[in-house]
DNA sequence: CATATGATCCGCT
DNA sequence: GCGGATCATATGA
């Protein structure tokens, strides 16, 4: 396998939090830069696992593959409220899913987080998740979650808060080349269904269902 | 209340 | 390629 980045050995993530600003843009555009950024979570006892984002998807407004299709319920408020909330959902009950919401308050719109190449606590995800192979370790929104240990305790988490456990940092690391596709098992109308709003590192080992 | 379904993953074939 | 795991959520009675 062959990997394009190369993840630094640590992270002053205290300087480097992006700011609710960044989120507040069009949802696509929002997905597309948090390519290359860094994923945080900070476990209690001050253990840091984190990873590098190299594959996302968008969801927009009058997004019929969006789990805000139907208008705000309890579960998806999070895509409603400030950019930059966290929205973890459980699908299938088995996976929690995390996205971060985008755009301004009242427009329902997220992206979601689907596969990361990791960075810190290696080992701790591999116990997590059962397996050894680190690019396999945070491959599908699935696996990010279980092996980063993120679930639905921290919905509505703001990730641009100061301390945050859960925090998106950027370390200026730009993406060399990204990859668009269709999203991965979305069942909405053909719109939804055939627009391009899944993006990755290209060529990176880590992106899931290449 | 009852029920259908899902922004998935894994193991088996 | 297929199906089972497993349950919150949404929707309709």
């Amino acid at each position: 396998m062959s990997s394009t980045l190369i993840p630094p050995r640590s992270l002053d993530t205290s300087l480097c939090i992006l700011p609710r600003t960044f989120y507040a843009r069009d949802t696509r555009l929002v997905a597309r830069e948090l390519l290359a950024k860094v994923l945080v979570h900070h476990l209690p006892g001050g253990t840091r696992l984190s990873g590098r984002i190299v594959e996302v998807e968008a969801y927009r407004p009058d997004d019929s593959a969006s789990h805000s299709f139907r208008g705000p319920t309890a579960r998806n408020a999070p895509m409603f409220g400030a950019p930059g909330l966290a929205y973890v959902y459980l699908i299938y009950g088995l996976h929690n899913c995390v996205n971060v919401s985008t755009e301004a308050v009242g427009i329902s719109a997220a992206v979601l987080i689907r596969a990361l190449e990791p960075i810190d606590g290696i080992q701790i995800m591999q116990q997590r998740r059962g397996i050894q192979t680190v690019s396999k370790l945070c491959r599908g929104p699935g696996n990010v979650c279980k092996a980063l240990g993120i679930d639905r305790s921290l919905i509505g988490l703001d990730l641009t808060r100061r301390g945050s456990v859960l925090a998106i940092a950027d370390d200026c690391l730009r993406p060399d080349q990204i990859g668009t596709s269709e999203r991965v098992g979305v069942r909405g109308d053909a719109a939804a269904r055939e627009a391009p709003w899944r993006f990755f590192i290209a060529g990176n080992g880590c992106v899931s269902d290449k």
